[in-house]
DNA sequence: CATGAATGAGGCTTCATTCAT
DNA sequence: GATGAATGAAGCCTCATTCAT
């Protein structure tokens, strides 16, 4: 993509202090997501993350309130970037089934390395967010964080997909459902691909990508 | 269901004494569902829930080494109460598309309120299973897990509806796919409704059952 | 006195475990007065305590919430006790002037070592009560405190020397006004005498207890 | 009073930089005296303070060293504040008997809304003294803070009413422990009044005058 | 078997301050 | 002179667990 200057903005409610802004700030970014990477959420904690990044953990206290808060920044910053990507994938593409093919290689596929964002390993975040991502959503505070809009990004990755969808088939009832449905269950399948291989039907050679497929297909073309 | 004896079995390694078996056990049980319930996992803790139940901590370790497995505990019997649930609802009926409709309103509809496990609230406990079940997955020890057995009601349960699938449309290619994308979409969704109901639609008078049945009438009939 | 068997009573809300029923709940209190008295309670915290006692930290959660409960447990017992040394310096004596004298005496006189509540210095305490009981009642959580009853001791004391003033000159109408201007003056001024000795009138050989008889003689004898 | 062009001043070793000579200066006392009083003084940290008047925290360190001389500062204000009032309440008057009622009605009444000093409110400081003059008291520096002349304002506004009373009864031999007494009992009996009424007499309409007026009076007939 | 007592380790956060610009 | 950035140290508290009875 070239430099282009662009940057994923996330709602600054998030953190006290933009990581964007200063080598500090994406440092911490860098390291979170290695951390969560290899010690999950759970046993992650801003002291060990001052520690792996060689930083005290005060400093960081300067970025995020909280390590709830920050695991909510990198979720956001994913949100944002995947609606960027599905956004560049379909513009410019008149075929609303070749848009939605374009939207299923990009959630489906490997993410690839050409990094745009410098401090933000998006393969790495991406691996955690299938596992961590559903921490921010099954919490006891989510009233008072939808009112300060976290989950915008979120929505509008749901709508444009949505939108997609009806353009396919604009008599279609459940667009949004379908979209969930494809874009958690992606998350979950491949999850269990790793580590419930068994739950995973093998009768095809790329078995997640011909479920989805199917299942679109099927749901699309039947009530036009 | 009346007195019928039967006790709901989950693997011995998850528990140090079976909680089944003593007056404290089924306190320690029934307290955890709903302390759960009321704080989230997160914020629960074993000397939180002696207080609640008024029982010492250190009783409490005597039936289970940790919260976590505590939870696993709960999840299991929750998965193998389930997996009964639906052996019960498609027992001595022919028509397999009856099996799938009876499975579909099970986990679709409300628990009842008929409680044949005293010491144990289904409905209370359905409550819990959305939000906290994916912490049960999507964590670390997974491996470890699944060497204990740990997963194999979930498997039985997923298996079981696969099958009925199967009998409907016998070349169906992805059985299991199709049964978690249904479950763990119902238990996604519904949670949605409550706390992010602007990303249900909102098209029909019951948008997830008639979601779930539009998906998987389409996707069995096209293969047929 | 002897071994009377009896105990000071403080409202149980302020402790979680009665530091008087085990060795490690007294060592507890005892080296809290002498800690406080030596660091000034803002200076003084649970961890130098442990420290101090050689005794965890933690340990003394299990007995105090924080250390502005146990410092109001400090201040309870030290009004209770004096409530009590007040009630027998009065018991049996007819003359309500003598009962005031034997009262002003002990406020303003020495308090003896012959310790009776072998824990507690009670010359050690009511040390670090002039300094330290204002801050228990200058503070923002009052109302939640009286509602607990955290004062039920202090004003048991303002009555009990309040009848003794109606006792002398039952038209008096400020008795209980006399009696915490006496109480706080008494704590007061004996601080001024060590720390601002230069706002100490030294006209007398006693200014304090000369200064007070005087007070009280002319408020009493007037309204007669 | 008009625009008098006057200045109270404190002692310049209670800060780095005298906040009367400069916008930020004001800024920071006008906010620190609002925000002791939400807060009090324990909650109140230099980092608050400057989020409240939107402020570095290291801007206010080139004032005040710390926020125990940011007290003593507004303390001393304080006390030497009353003290120019209680010198304009008394000149001109003869009668030393109306000069001391000025004096009561001065200390017991409220404070006037008619501000001379912009950018104090000395109405909310004299709210926050009753309960955070006694920290400064109180503390372990204090032999320190005496020789650096922090008690002098306080010890002149003492003297103060000392000589008025000995001008009623120069033989009175306690003229400095009366005026303490009465100083410091009428902030108690004020914070008595709020928090704690059942310790106050409610036998006249007035218990607070008509107790101060009653004590002063008796003690001061009587040895003439 | 159940419990009361105790504790080491660490989580989470704020404080008070300094430094470089 | 004012400020933004950074940080070492400590405060406060809970957790998860063990041990002795």
């Amino acid at each position: 993509m070239g430099n282009l200057h662009i940057t994923i903005q996330v709602p600054p409610a998030l953190y006290i202090k933009n990581p964007d802004t200063s080598a500090l700030g994406r440092k911490i970014i860098k390291g979170a997501i290695e951390l969560i990477d290899r010690l999950g959420f759970e046993n992650f904690t801003f002291k060990k993350l001052g520690e792996y990044i060689k930083v005290p953990e005060s400093s960081i206290y300067r970025y995020f309130k909280n390590k709830h808060l920050l695991l909510f920044y990198l979720i956001n910053w994913y949100w944002n970037w995947l609606d960027y990507k599905v956004y560049l994938s379909t513009i410019n593409i008149e075929n609303p089934d070749k848009k939605l093919e374009n939207i299923l290689n990009l959630v489906l596929g490997d993410i690839d390395e050409d990094r745009v964002f410098s401090h933000i390993n998006e393969k790495a975040l991406s691996k955690i967010i299938p596992s961590e991502s559903v921490k921010v959503f099954y919490n006891k505070q989510i009233e008072e964080e939808k009112k300060q809009g976290f989950f915008e990004g979120y929505k509008s990755l749901i709508k444009r997909i949505s939108g997609v969808i009806l353009e396919i088939n604009p008599a279609y009832p459940f667009p949004q459902l379908l979209s969930t449905t494809i874009l958690e269950g992606i998350n979950r399948e491949r999850y269990y691909d790793e580590h419930l291989p068994s739950l995973i039907d093998k009768t095809t050679d790329q078995p997640l990508i011909d479920f989805y497929k199917h299942l679109i297909f099927n749901s699309l073309k039947q009530t036009k």
